[in-house]
RNA sequence: GCCCAGAUAGCUCAGAUGGUAGAGCAGAGGACUGAAAAUCCUCGUGUCACUGGUUCGAUUCCGGUUCUGGGCA
């Protein structure tokens, strides 16, 4: 028998977090953050994350398990959302996967494969170096020249994805667009319910508006201040995070304050655009269209009818 | 009131010595399998302010009108 797992997921300000406490509350769930940016230790109000205070005692995990020097990817999103699983199962509970970040759900949802090989960010450092040098397209052509069958359906311009390519090719000896296909056929060992929380776009936009102010308002400018000062450097994985890339470089004086708030607004709507097409692609998911239900309850006994006919509750 | 400069895509602007126009941004769509809040791809017909005139043909030239800046009174 497949066990059971709940996603609930939804664009960025949609209002998952609230939704995820009442769910977890009716079902005994606990929650798995997967969220990219909520499990730096000190990056709260410029990544949403809830305070500990709110949390209703239901258990959160992966918040705040890194320091914000430290990296953070997929493989190791999966590594601790399946160990926190496990031990939510051992404790008769359903683990809810709750956050924004499509790339992770996915793995953790299809338990992609990441055993072979190892980052060599050596190599992608010199290979990076490369592409500023001589061109993004000189980089291409070493994939080009090394495994075809993956510069065909890279794009020149990127260079991550060819980096990655150059990477696993030269660790494996095997085409990634071949490791990928095979996986795409993976099926979830889950029995699950993936739910997207959706809302009409022009709202959404200005749920988005408001929240960044909310964030000044609570001090996000002083949060991205006391990293800074704290000596611990931002990683490569945090120092990409909407609220903080903003703010670190007005401090910089790279831009006025408000400037880098109306940056902020900016990237954020065009993230928020990036996770419906992600969802959109994805099988098997769930609309939740707020508009279509009167208030929020009417959405957690809508999730709730679906659990139950899917046999994930009683 | 007079003088000057503008008036072109949602915004900022470019442009054609007359043959109905194009960038950036915004916006929309898409991709994504070890950086994913990242990275990348695709998409631009709009009474060229209004109105007369010249012309085969005007958004482009000329006149007038309106509006917006700036200057002078």
């Amino acid at each position: 028998m497949k066990k059971p797992l709940v996603i609930l997921t939804g664009p960025t300000a949609a209002g998952k977090t609230a939704l995820s406490l009442s769910l977890a509350q009716r079902i005994g769930g606990e929650i798995i953050s997967a969220d990219s940016m909520q499990v730096y230790r000190g990056m709260d109000i410029g990544s949403a994350k809830l305070p500990e205070d709110e949390r209703r005692g239901i258990p959160h995990h992966l918040l705040d398990v890194k320091e914000i020097s430290e990296p953070f990817d997929v493989t190791e999103f999966v590594r601790l959302a399946q160990d926190a699983a496990e031990a939510i199962f051992a404790r008769g509970g359903i683990p809810i996967l709750a956050g924004g970040t499509g790339f992770y759900l996915q793995a953790f949802l299809k338990g992609i494969d990441f055993s072979e090989g190892d980052p060599d960010h050596a190599l992608r450092e010199e290979l990076t170096a490369l592409a500023e040098k001589e061109g993004r397209e000189a980089v291409w052509s070493l994939l080009q020249a090394e495994d075809p069958a993956a510069a065909k359906g890279l794009h020149p311009n990127n260079v991550k994805r060819v980096i990655r390519a150059l990477e696993y090719h030269r660790q494996t000896g095997r085409s990634i667009t071949e490791a990928n296909e095979e996986q795409a056929a993976a099926l979830s060992p889950y029995t699950f319910a993936y739910f997207v929380l959706m809302l009409p776009r022009e709202e959404l936009y200005q749920r988005i508006d408001l929240r960044v102010d909310e964030m000044f308002a609570e001090g996000l400018v002083q949060e991205v201040k006391a990293l800074k000062e704290s000596g611990i450097p931002f990683g490569t994985t945090a120092r990409q995070a909407i609220g903080y890339k903003e703010v670190l470089d007005a401090l910089d004086g790279l831009c006025s304050m408000e400037e880098a708030r109306a940056r902020i607004k900016l990237n954020t709507r065009h993230y928020a655009k990036r996770q419906l097409t992600w969802f959109r692609r994805e099988k098997d998911v769930i609309w939740l269209n707020k508009r279509d239900y009167p208030h929020e309850d009417a959405i957690l006994e809508e999730m709730l009818r679906v659990l139950r006919e899917k046999e994930i509750i009683e």
